[in-house]
DNA sequence: AAGAAATTTCAAAGCGCTTTGACAGCCAAC
DNA sequence: GTTGGCTGTCAAAGCGCTTTGAAATTTCTT
């Protein structure tokens, strides 16, 4: 069934079927209604490539998704979709993914875009100084950055938390609770939000004239196993520190197992705050001690991001450009008074 | 730059330089050249939209997204799309997703498939007499499920693992050890993989004439959270069970948590099997007590149906419709032998 | 050397939709 | 009773590509 048939169907232009179907004034209500009537019945669905390309809308989100032979694939991404998806499924939108080899995102990121096969450009995983940047700008489709890009200017439309303050209130909350040795325990180095949380974390010290040494760092793939490892080793320092900043509440699965295998309580030996993206996976508050986290749901930021980018395409307004939103810090059990020496 | 102006810069036809770009073989070896200069030195793409509505191919492969407010995202998900798209980037696919609500999955897979977006389908996420089957059935188009549907004949090109014989394997591997009182923590009832986990787990006990409490088997979402209510509840239980089978890597996180704050030792006072999608969030080798697993690599799936569907689409021989893949069972210190009474 | 066959190229017809510009039909205004 | 402005509808022209069927050109037969 197409425009043609449905027209002759009903006996009138493909034009005004058209019309009809898209809202447009210019067509009696009446005629209006039996159209939509006639659509109901026959399950009559306009096809994507013909209005594509008579339009030159697609009606679709393009996003490169990191992957690769010994690429391991990561909890956040999924929930970050299922945030874009919750939005989309509202404006009958969807997404086109493209794979590629986490080296290879710019020329991914072009090919998508000239492609034809969407019309606004999804970002994350953004690193300090992002080359994609630049293509994105050079680009004449709309775009949003899920983060920013730590040493570029920020003069691109981006949703981000305000990661550097989250790690800057977590810590000042540690410090308050008398701590003096720290550790971090974060993401993969070369990525945005760990820059800017380890920022955070340091200017808190600075304040109170304490530094955070090299060895009191980790950066890692988000895993528990990771978690453990990176624990592990601060367990053994001979200075061992008594509060953890943890960059996702998947580490701290695994950095807790090693503080529980080292005979150390949480919350009294050790403390230890995470930050929370509220994955379905993982809640903070049912951990057997459970975990002071700085929160913010990744999943709503899928949402909004798919707000402005679909919003964009439709010409529904103007939307702000930046957003940093702030993460709440939610205290719970894993926290407290540094221990006596 | 498109098709008509390449074409009357190079003086040819539309038809012609079509010919030369798309390999058919009655053009002018030395013209193709030509034309394939051509176009490094202009840069010319073809228009996706177009090429799509000419041919009806689209080069990418559909499929729909369980999402809605209030829905969970689940980790699985991620972790095949990650397979999906190993195999995808080697061939210049992409996927479409359709976000839809788990309740309008028919309908959203009919509107992917009539889109003209893609032209080979996946489905997941299999029930006990899945509807979306006589929707892909009626379709012509081409598809693979993940999974199996329980109750429907099994004439449609599916991949799954022996869910059953998984279930059953591990099951017979605490009855060798003594156990006798059991029980299961599976994913949501209507889902297909639960269901033959649970045939499996039944028939192993049948066999010495044991039967599964229905007080002794948890049907949740497979996250942390639920994994640590189920084993609550079970550790109740005035018969409480010595061995425990687990749907998941991530349910057994919460039930191990279960165990230790009861007290009780894991691989001592209780048994536990767990299968394990080889998610790279969770190893069920560094568990505090290393988890003794079915193990089927869900990524590997992934990459699998993935190398499928594009073959298909691509006519590159036939593929076997339907495989079933055996699990590895992996003995590891979360099973020991029933504790003494 | 003329006709048949094979090779290379082309004009034009879609694919299914949107959108422009025109045209009836109708009512109010001068 | 002509002019002008609205409404509702339509025919036709794209959008950029592939593909059919025919024409032009070259090569092979006899």
């Amino acid at each position: 069934m197409n425009l043609k048939q449905l027209s002759e169907l009903l006996g009138l232009s493909q034009t005004t079927v058209s019309r009809a179907l898209n809202g447009y004034p210019e067509v009696n209500e009446a005629t209006r209604e039996r159209v939509l009537q006639a659509v109901k019945e026959t399950g009559y669905r306009p096809n994507k490539a013909a209005q594509r390309l008579a339009t030159g809308k697609a009606g679709s989100i393009g996003l490169v998704m990191p992957t690769a032979p010994g690429h391991q694939s990561d909890v956040h991404f999924g929930e970050f979709l299922a945030g874009l998806g919750e939005e989309a499924v509202r404006h009958d939108f969807h997404f086109v993914i493209m794979p590629a080899d986490p080296d290879d995102e710019v020329a991914a990121l072009r090919r998508l875009a000239i492609s034809g096969n969407v019309d606004a450009l999804f970002v994350a995983y953004m690193r300090g100084h992002d080359p994609r940047l630049a293509m994105l700008k050079s680009l004449s489709m709309p775009y949003v950055v899920h983060g920013r890009s730590f040493g570029s200017e920020p003069d691109y439309p981006y949703l981000d938390i305000d990661n550097e303050g989250a790690f800057y209130d977590a810590t000042r909350l540690l410090l308050q609770l008398g701590h003096t040795r720290f550790a971090l325990m974060n993401g993969p180095m070369h990525l945005d939000f760990a820059i800017r949380r380890k920022n955070g974390v340091i200017s808190a010290l600075a304040e109170r004239g304490l530094v955070l040494d090299e060895g009191c760092m980790s950066h890692a793939l988000m895993t528990d196993e990771q978690g453990l490892l990176a624990m592990e080793h601060f367990l053994q320092l001979p200075e061992r520190p008594t509060a953890i900043l943890c960059s996702s509440t998947v580490l701290a699965l695994g950095a807790i197992r090693a503080v529980n295998q080292a005979g150390l309580r949480l919350g009294e030996d050790i403390s230890l705050i995470a930050h929370d993206d509220v994955l379905p996976l993982l809640k903070p508050e049912s951990f057997s001690v459970p975990l002071t986290t700085t929160r913010s749901s990744l999943r709503a930021a899928g949402v909004r991001i798919a707000q402005r980018l679909i919003g964009t395409v439709k010409q529904a307004g103007p939307f702000p450009d930046q957003e940093l939103w702030k993460t709440e810090l939610i205290v719970r059990a894993s926290t407290g008074p540094v221990p006596r020496a």
